[in-house]
This record gives structure tokens, C-alpha cells and sequence, in this order.
DNA sequence: CTGAAAGCGCTTACAG
DNA sequence: CTGAAAGCGCTTACAG
């Protein structure tokens, strides 16, 4: 190799343990107890092994860290790049590892098309990376597959109501509640004959909640004649399609409740091509808060789920059991409704 | 621990190098070359310890590996996760990965608001993890800093048009042609007083070169005095203060060549809360061909770039400078102008 | 073509 | 509190 070293480490490559402990005038295991904040240094000995590992600027291997202990590296798992929601959950991820040894890579897991499932590919090549632990997003996966993963390492799983005893942690946002609170914002607003567009395959409990949700606000309303749940893939010619017959028909609703923004985007640009005008003919109503809601195109309503928050806490969490906790913990945010033109006060037409 | 093996393997927890090479009757060394399809087995010898491999389900540890060898893992770094555009380049890389040993391991930097900086942190922490090699997209460094990480590691740059001798590879749009054909469409579509809105700090070659090939292109276009760079940071607020002055002054453009779709969005929601009709009043151009743009509601005319071919490229040409290619390869896509209403044909007003 | 041995850079018991 | 030795699971020269 013809490499050049910047600073010029004196045995070749990278500095090790074994110069920080030579530097220093100490043993090898004294330096990984410093590097590990392990029990048992005095402050003397410590303080000459931060000097030399300063001086020299040494930085641990991680894989070298992680053949008898911990790597420090936690793997997140996203089910999509394209929702901008994600982004939010990064952020809160990235904070709490912040003032921590940890640091978060993150894989998308290749879903196909449709099918939508979780293949197991990406989470076995995470763990043959020997990652302390795993922040799953928005999985998938039956509840016993969990399960077992979480038996394997450390566990957190952000947006799965369903709990499977103490093999894993659950971070949640309140989604039938947040469900709840979008048919109360839209009855509150005049609307009834409100209608729900969901997702095919339902077997996310996200997606269970929030239909639930709907249900049980729409009958309490007195509303429970109008129920109605479309359900779609996230395919974008599908949700068209089905957007279109939904607002062709006789009985056209009110508003609409997407499960999701992108959704509610597709359906407003439907509407759009249909001439329809939003909130006059077709109120709408996303979920998730994304960035794009705010722009005047869209003016979209929608539910605020606090990803930030929620990434945080799932990397709080994740921690805590990489340190040792083995009792689940179950975390809930409460949604909050954003209010914005496109479902606005419905004015009485003919 | 008290955890319970699901295949229950026999030594206790995961399968080794050791229990293939004890089940197959042959050493560790050669189930090490088996594993690094290396040079000098024979096929009696390379089918028994697939055989094993396969009959004890065993999965190698990256990290061990990594101690002499590589860890077949590479690291992605994003400039941020808020632009679906970044999506595409994701799956091209998998697509390119996708028979290889090699898994991408994705971060994004975290740039401190407008700064914009592309900070070494993250970085350095995927060289702790002993990644083979870094693909880099659109980073705010120095070339001279990409040289120096180049000269540490395998190192792709996509988004970055400037060489350092043999360091590095790029992969690029031809942004400067991509400008070009923004101005060319436009002129064709009747607008002559044309604006361009570009981010500052402009640091970045990308916006360099879509900055000279918009200025080169409305000088052929005989639009020289026309000619109108504005440039602002990426933070929502200060965008649409900008666009609002803009579409305010008494000397409004024709249209607004955006950077970035992200930021013609932005474009597109200010004058629309300003009561300008779309392309009547004002034409608008993007750069991405994000989904977004499809939606009727943005109906954006784009530059495609095609992510997706970038990404394919960047992983390609990394794996290739993992297995010891030395001399540099500068990779440069086509753009495509995707044309929507946003900049249809302008009708006359007064 | 095949294998025994050393070693990668750490951590982990275990002595002192 | 401190350190010498063994070992994590692989790969790498080097013999045979």
C-alpha cells in the first residue's frame, strides 16, 4: 500500500491500545478500563491515559471491541427512505446517542412493492455486524417474530402496538387516538359522511389502530352509518385509481381520512385533476405532520406524532437494555391534530 | 444470560468458523477461503464446507473478519434524509450491492442548520467501524479534505465535480447541462426573464455548476441582462422570504429556475398564497424529478437526474477500488428535462 | 491443494 | 487499584 499517514502515527497505521498503554506507562487492561469507564482506575492512573490517548489521538476499533464486548453501534431500521416522517425519527435517534459512546447506522429494509414484508436479510446482516442492539421502525413482522429477535439482542420497536412479554420495547404514538381526534376535528368542522383510506395489507398494528380509532370516534359521533375504510397499497397508481372511483361515485364523502400524509397528497392531487376543490367539495386529512403539509398547495390537516420524540425515546430505551434492563418498557406519545385549510369549516352547499 | 437459541446450536451461541471447518473434516483456514472464494481449493473440498456452512446455518462475523481482512460493509453518508431524491440513490447502491457480500450501512450527517457543514464526526466514526469503503453524497468539504479521506480509504464522491488526482472517484449529474436544458426549455416555452434561486453558501459544485450553466445558457439564449442569481440558505422561513420579495418586486420574472425541487415547492406554496397563478403568472422549474412533482397540485417540471443510476454507479466503482483499483474514474450522467405544467407554454398577458 | 500457527486490537476473568 | 495472560472469530503468510 502507498498510503500516506496524515499525522504520521509512529508504527505505521493506526494508533492502538497497546501505544496508549506504552505512552502512558501503564497496562493494556488499564486502558480498557478507562476507555470503557469500568470500575476500578484511580483518578491518577486515569488521567495519565486520557492525556495519552489526547496526545496520541487514539480512537478504538470498533470491531476489535466487539469480538469479546460491545461494538457501540446500533442499527436502525427504516421501512421506507421516501416518507420525509422518517427524517424526524433520525434526529431524536441522533440526539439521544448524542453525549453516548453509541452511534446509529441505519439500513432501509428492501421492501417488494406490494408485499410489504420485512425480509429478515438486512436484520441478519445487522447482526453479523454485531450490533448492540436494534431500533426496528414501523416493522412488518408478526409479534412472535419479534419475539424472537428480541431474544437474540437488545430490542426496540417504534411504531407495533403489539407487546409479546418482555422481549422487546414498544415506542408508540397514540394512533387510535390520534385516529379519534381526526373524526372529532372533522365532525367539530361539519363534516359526517367521513370515510378513512387505510392500507392493504392491514397486518401493521399502526395501521389496526388508527381503524379502530376511526370506528369507535365515528359511532360515538353518531356518525356510524357513513364508516367506510378504502383499503390500498402504498402503490401510487393503486391509490390513484381508487381515489378517483371513491370521488366518481354517487355517494361521494364528505372528507377523507388518509392513514398517512403521502397518501393524502396523492388524494389531493386526485382531487385536484377532478376539479374538485378542497375543503368545499372533499375535505382532507393526513397523518404524520410531514414538512409538505405546511406548504399553501397542500394547507393539508394532520396529526403530529412527535417523531423526534419518539426516535429519542426509542434510543433511550434501546440503551437501557444494552445496559442490562431485561423487563419491557412501553412508551406512548400522544398525537396532537395541526389544523389547516384542507379540512376547514365546511360551508353548506346547494 | 438467559437467552434461548431458537436452532439451538450446539456449542452454546453462534456457529464458528471452527464448527463448519470440525463438521466438514477439513481446517479453519480452508472454510476461510471457502468463505473469501479465495484462490486454490479444490471442488471436493469447496463443496463440503458449503455443505456445513449451509447444513449449520452458519453466518460469519463481520467483525472478526474485519480484525485482518474487511467487514464487507460499506458506509453511505447522506447530507440529510429530508429529500426523497436521496431515496433513489439508496436503492441504486442496493441494487448494485445486491449479489455481493457487501451490506450498505447508511448515516447522515448532521449539519448544524445553515452552516452546512459536512462535520467529521460521522465519519470517523464509520472508519472506527472498520468500513471498507465510503460513498459520499454531496458533501460541503474542500476537495482537498475528500483527497485526505480518499488517501485513508476507498472513497466514492457523488455530487462533487471536482478532482483530486487519484484520490477519489465521482460520480455526478452533468449539472452544468442540466441548467442548460432548464433555460433551453424554458426560452422554447416563450419566457425570456428568467431568475435563478440557488443556495447559499454556494461551497458546493453542484450549485457551482448549475449556477455557470444557467448563466452560459441565458447568454446564448441572447438572455444575458436577465441574468438574476439569488441565493439562499435551505432553512423554510428565509426561502419564502426571499420568493415573496421576489414575486413582490415591480420587475417579477417570467419564471424561477429552483435549485432543488424542495425549494420550487417552496416557490410554488408563496405564490400561491400570494394569488399568482401557475404558469401564467409565474413559470417555475425544479431539479430532482422528485415523486412530488407528479402530483397535480405541484405539477413541477423537473430535471431527472436519475438517482438511481447514480447510486448503481457510486457502489460499483467503490467495490471496484475496494478489490485495488488505484486510478481514478469520474462517472457523469445525462439529465433529462421532464416537462409539466409548472412551465408550460406562456400565454400573453396584458 | 491443504493445514498449523501467529496475530488483528480489544475485553475479560484472574492474580497480585 | 493494577497488570499478565488468555481468548474473541476470523485471515494471513508460510510450510508441507
Amino acid at each position: 500500500m502507498s498510503e500516506k499517514e496524515p499525522t504520521a502515527p509512529r508504527s505505521g497505521e493506526r494508533i492502538t491500545i497497546r501505544e496508549v498503554a506504552q505512552d502512558a506507562g501503564v497496562s493494556v487492561a488499564a486502558v480498557s478500563k478507562v476507555l470503557r469507564d469500568a470500575y476500578g482506575v484511580s483518578d491518577a492512573l486515569r488521567a495519565k491515559v486520557r492525556a495519552s490517548m489526547a496526545k496520541l489521538n487514539y480512537r478504538p476499533r470498533a470491531s476489535a471491541r466487539g469480538m469479546r464486548g460491545r461494538t457501540y453501534t446500533i442499527g436502525l431500521i427504516f421501512p421506507d427512505l421516501r416518507n420525509p416522517f422518517f427524517a424526524d425519527i433520525y434526529a431524536g435517534v441522533n440526539s439521544a446517542l448524542e453525549r453516548t459512546q453509541y452511534q446509529a447506522m441505519q439500513g432501509v429494509n428492501t421492501t417488494s412493492g406490494a408485499l410489504n414484508i420485512t425480509s429478515g436479510a438486512l436484520i441478519e446482516a445487522m447482526i453479523d455486524r454485531q450490533m448492540d442492539g436494534l431500533v426496528v421502525i414501523g416493522p412488518n413482522m408478526e409479534t412472535q417474530a419479534l419475539a424472537d429477535l428480541g431474544a437474540r439482542l437488545p430490542l426496540v420497536v417504534l411504531g407495533q402496538h403489539n407487546h409479546a412479554g418482555d422481549a422487546f420495547d414498544t415506542v408508540n404514538n397514540d394512533d387510535q387516538l390520534g385516529a379519534r381526534l381526526v373524526v372529532r376535528h372533522l365532525v367539530a368542522n361539519g363534516y359526517s359522511n367521513i370515510a378513512m383510506l387505510s392500507l392493504s395489507p392491514q397486518n401493521s398494528s399502526i395501521i389496526q389502530q388508527r381503524e379502530i380509532g376511526y370506528r369507535l370516534e365515528m359511532m360515538e359521533q353518531g356518525c356510524g352509518d357513513a364508516i367506510n375504510i378504502l383499503r390500498e397499497t402504498q402503490v401510487l397508481r393503486d391509490v390513484q385509481v381508487s381515489v378517483r372511483r371513491l370521488l366518481s361515485g354517487a355517494d361521494r364523502p364528505e372528507a377523507i381520512f388518509c392513514w398517512t400524509d403521502l397518501m393524502a397528497f396523492e388524494a389531493i392531487s386526485v382531487a385536484t385533476e377532478m376539479g374538485l376543490s378542497i375543503p368545499e367539495d372533499i375535505a382532507i386529512v393526513g397523518y404524520d405532520n410531514t414538512m409538505f403539509c405546511d406548504l399553501a398547495q397542500n394547507s393539508l390537516t394532520s396529526v403530529d406524532q412527535s417523531g423526534e420524540l419518539l426516535g429519542l425515546q426509542a434510543a433511550r430505551l434501546l440503551v437501557e437494555r444494552i445496559d442490562g434492563r431485561t423487563t419491557a418498557e412501553h412508551f406512548m406519545v400522544p398525537p396532537r391534530i395541526v389544523a389547516r385549510a384542507s379540512a376547514g369549516t365546511r360551508t353548506e352547499q346547494e
